[in-house]
DNA sequence: TGGCTATAGGTAGCCTGGCAACATGTATGA
DNA sequence: TCATACATGTTGCCAGGCTACCTATAGCCA
């Protein structure tokens, strides 16, 4: 899959990860992995910067805690990115219509 | 519709609108905005760009013509254009089908 | 005559954000 | 002892869509 193909849709798939339960970064990568059937296979440089971004647009609330001496910086849904994810979804729907639409082969 | 969020997906949309029939520049504008419903208005600045870069790869060859007192640049798709246009087209199937899956809400 | 709109082409430069590369540290098992 | 998985981060590159411009013709209306 191309690289920049993920350009502006990064944000909905994180928030979509974290929307039944709080995970760490580590565990976002995973989780996308995973849930992408292996397609997703995200670097570091792409998920940490990404998770900072949303915690400052106020969508995603982190918290530090230890397990297995290991830390662990664990993100969770604000209210506002659950509203967030919701406009997220719409956007991808019509996104999505428009693209498959133009690409036709009907 | 977000600006990026068509980051990588450009190239298709164009590739696909001139499948059938070649078109010119402002055309192709027109084209893709009556083939997406009207969610897509491309500025000039985006799509004159794109062409050039889309004939320096090979995947559009283009030709002058003048009508009505007016100087247009056609472009139609060329063979490798149109494998191309086979692998975006497979390309997007998969994304699509991954960032659906991602967001869920089935 | 002047001005507006539609048609038609183009460029320079900004800005964003995903990614490669790098840096740091712990736990575990061979 | 060393490799690998786990875990978090930063710096800086660069591709590419967009804003803001510029040029030019045709046709219409006042």
């Amino acid at each position: 899959m191309k690289a920049d193909a993920l350009r502006g849709h990064l944000d909905s798939l994180i928030l979509a990860v974290v929307e039944k339960q709080p995970l760490h970064g580590y565990a976002i990568i995973e989780a996308l992995s995973a849930r992408s059937g292996g397609e997703l296979d995200l670097p570091t440089g792409t998920i940490y910067p990404a998770l900072r971004r949303l915690e400052k647009a106020g969508y995603l609330d982190s918290s530090w805690s230890e397990v297995g001496g290991r830390k662990r910086r664990t993100y969770e849904l604000s209210s506002a990115g659950r509203s967030a994810l919701a406009a997220h979804r719409q956007e991808w729907r019509t996104f999505a219509k428009v693209v498959s639409g133009v690409l036709g082969e009907a």
